[in-house]
DNA sequence: AGTCGATATATCGACAGACGAAGTATTAAA
DNA sequence: TTTAATACTTCGTCTGTCGATATATCGACT
């Protein structure tokens, strides 16, 4: 069975959060589910790597934290989306075109099914 | 100026570097100069990625290497594409057809002009 | 004769991102 | 009371990329 392997979708985990927090805040938890979801469960991000694109985004002004304290359960961060990182999620969205374009012509086509 | 980053095209080096020595063997130099060739400059990979890329591949059985004296410069190493190459690079472009879609669907086509 | 650019390969060490393992904490359901 | 679901964190390892650097051949230009 054919799975996305973590070097391939590496570089795009950080366009894929970016692009789930256009929608309002958000936080970890629902983020992961919502990527298990919207991929059919085709991607599972592992947690290690979704809290480490938190800190990593937050380092680079892409997103910005706030706690909330929990009604019931546990505190949770959310995350919303700063201008910076709107203007990096529309950089990728264009490299992506790019790159899509670039690594088709290495594809061969009657290879796959 | 829209470019293409390292680590979008991390893990299809290998994919971009097999479908170059399905047309039969060659070596490094030629091998990155049909990549700057086929990808219209966009992609340009860098020498030690490339070299390391052929050390992996070799040691995981999916190419072959063999060297030749050269008629006129320095000594080349050509390599050819095993059985299990092959293998893997229909693997590969596999993978690359579901991960394309799973990640499409986090890309808004209006932020792309 | 000397330099430069193209051809052609290799080694070393640094770095970033992914991730397995493990731990912490809360709450509801079995 | 044990399990499952929710929610986050820390630590250490691994892999692939890449800058810097070195080596070697050859033709062309100066």
């Amino acid at each position: 069975m054919v799975s996305i392997s973590s070097d391939v979708i590496r570089g795009y985990n950080d366009t894929i959060i970016l692009y789930l927090l256009l929608d309002g805040p958000s936080y970890g938890y629902e983020i992961s589910k919502k990527i298990k979801d919207l991929s059919d469960e085709k991607y599972i991000i592992k947690q290690t790597t979704l809290y480490s694109a938190f800190t990593r985004m937050e380092k680079n002004g892409y997103i910005e934290s706030y706690s909330v304290d929990a009604e019931s359960g546990k505190r949770r961060t959310y995350y919303r989306v700063t201008e910076s990182g709107l203007d990096y999620y529309r950089e990728k969205c264009n490299e992506w075109n790019l790159t899509k374009e670039v690594i088709e012509r290495f594809i061969r086509k009657e290879e796959s099914e």
